[in-house]
DNA sequence: CATGAATGAGAGTTCATTCAT
DNA sequence: GATGAATGAACTCTCATTCAT
């Protein structure tokens, strides 16, 4: 238990060792003995724990993205209506990288372009917690909070890819300095695009024109009236 | 003359030697030797042309990129409104990564999370393409087609970021097999978010001439109507 | 400390196989791979112990030259007289080399011409040892033993001239066969041109028997009377 | 004819970027390249005139050491005397490297500690200026002007190591300035240890025996006394 | 457990040299 | 005669990884 536990703190130590030197140097760039140099250990005990670089380097966000995702869950579970749920995950999303910007280097910039990581245990925790944007999404067209003709899969690549364009280039060029300025701004976008909006005012006026011989006894232009927010969208 | 113009082949024969392979293994399991092999030249020779693994892998977009950027500025010569000049950046954007998926891997795995390719003067040429999207964005505004709340800068990262992730994506995992069907659907998302859509006076009214087999078993011309802030959207 | 002196051991083997090695091809035209072949160990065994080649070159002097400065200086302490201190010098120079011809080639052939040796901590402790050289001329000239208008700096010249140019003759030519057979007449022949010569006590007298047709006119024999202090000078 | 000497010409121009080249890089630091752009030639030319660059080297000393061995015997046979041929000798070697400290450069550090260049045609004629050296001092010595026990390979041993030696500090460390300073005090010393000696102070007594039939009114040896500090040295 | 020590396996570079033009 | 282009052949150096202690 002792033993386990003890154990369990050096692989951490490791792992906050090798997310520092990862995210400074990159994966190629890096050396075990960097890591180990920072963790204060030699670098054969790094290999006590961890069979290899490679999966040293896919250890890093395994325990980071569960709890990650443990604590998003909590957050969602007290908001109400997707619209706020998707503003939730954004701004924790962006504090999250915030607030550890090494796990953000080593995620963004290492991590993202590696065919392997993507076969990783680790990534199927991510891959969890994307489906999970997906499902809320869903539940806010269900909830005819967002248009019907939502994407869903489209709007998570929006919601997704400007997060992720927004973290890297706030890692490589340090712009901007406080990421959570661009949490609102983007989830209004975001929303702009699929929420459904009710007319607040205004009337929209359909008007049929049928031919001269009539169906049934109406004849003239049919009015219908509908209140509406109107989007006028068609898709094609 | 005749030598110079030799001399630009067999670079340009290097570059695409390097580019399949660099797209392939990513730039440190790529080996120059590979690039040689693929070339069909000697390992010196490489050498010959560029001074360094890291110079070649940098060479690899400038002229790739400036050709790009041409033709971009090409098509956008021909379009009228901000809204269409969008449109054509991403359905261009994505058409020409589809269409060079090695050109696309080196870009999007191998060069954009690198620091040094930031200091690149192919970067620079990067950078100025970006620019022009800030343009159109601000040329939108200016002539009232996109909300004056606008902010060009978010836009311009919301256009990058869901392109950037959707090639990822395409290039890891094969999804979407075609590209270009996401160019649509982006950009009416993007718009949506962006387009003048309040009335700022008076109604408009839409009126559509339907077939005999109408909708719901009406028939003749419907009008519709809704205050708006007109969006002027056109697909091609 | 076992650690510590293993290590300071496997030094001296990579030291020791590195001087034969380099003394044999010269800098360049030596190897790595050679170096570790004579020392029975692999390439990167070397390098866990001297970060470059020329860094191994350059240690090969260090240790040597301070013991044998430090030898030196064992043995001047019990010399009287500056004359028989300078020949105990030009001995154990010569001896030194001749015990080690690997190493005296290393220090003659190799280092000699190096400008970048020069910048060597190693060449610090030899520059030094040469200083030594100068004080003991200059205590020559203080007690009166050499001539007031000695020139220390030439005088040393001269000795380390000689002697540089003995030793590097007898690596290249293998002449002389034993290099101390020069050690005194060296000394003798620099003593000579630096020793006072002022007759301390009598005369010398000097008789020449000239022929008739004398000098100046002049025949009969000629005495010339000097007054000397003995030079040491042994010819054999 | 032309082209013979065309070819000569450009041989020379080869060789003298060759020189700087070396003597600024030292053999393998230099490039067949870094010698073509000196030249301002291509690298293939240099093989049309040097096989390789090993040979390009040895060429070097080739022409110049002939050149300069005759000029010295011009010197010499105007010079009488051993010891101001030895002045003479050792005032133009110190001249000659003073004025083209390429050339020195490459002989003393780069030839000298070559194996293989004393297998050179080019050293044999070096060689045989050296020859000449002894020459002269076996003159000096059959002459009595220097004294009898002269050993002429170590006088020349000393009169070759000096310079060298001061040559080298001179190239290397930039001191002295003016080599020639040193031309005088490196003779005086070497003559004052080989020159037979007149007593240097107090007297010289002459006595002339006379032939029976005495010259004048005096009979019996005549003593001259003159105080003197006596310098043979007769500079040239 | 921890590690010092050792190394196998390569990779990137460099250049002297060649040869067709 | 001159050279642009190409390359074979090394060599230095780096590191992830292993293992005896």
């Amino acid at each position: 238990m002792t033993s386990q536990k003890r154990s369990e703190a050096r692989k951490e130590q490791i792992l906050k060792a090798a997310e520092k030197v990862f995210a400074k140097n990159g994966f190629h760039e890096a050396t075990i003995s960097g890591v180990a140099r920072e963790a204060g250990l030699s670098d054969a005990t790094i290999y006590e724990y961890f069979s290899t670089k490679e999966e040293l380097l896919f250890s890093i966000p395994r325990e980071t993205t569960r709890r990650g995702m443990e604590r998003m869950a909590g957050y969602l579970k007290a908001i109400r209506g997707a619209g706020n749920k998707i503003r939730t995950i954004i701004y924790h999303y962006l504090l999250f990288y915030q607030n550890d910007p090494d796990y953000a280097s080593v995620v963004m910039l290492v991590l993202k372009s590696s065919r392997k990581f993507l076969e990783t245990e680790a990534y199927q925790v991510i891959r969890e917690g994307f489906r999970g944007i997906l499902t809320v999404i869903q539940e806010g067209i269900d909830s005819n909070e967002f248009r019907p003709d939502t994407d869903p899969y489209l709007v998570r690549q929006m919601i997704l890819g400007v997060m992720e364009h927004i973290v890297i280039r706030w890692l490589l060029l340090g712009k901007p300095k406080d990421l959570l300025q661009y949490a609102d701004p983007i989830t209004d976008m975001i929303l702009g695009g699929i929420e459904n909006r009710n007319p607040t005012q205004g009337w929209d006026l359909h008007i049929r024109l049928e031919p001269q011989g009539g169906v049934g006894g109406e004849a003239g232009p049919q009015v219908s009236k509908a209140k509406r927010k109107g989007s006028s969208r068609k898709k094609p």
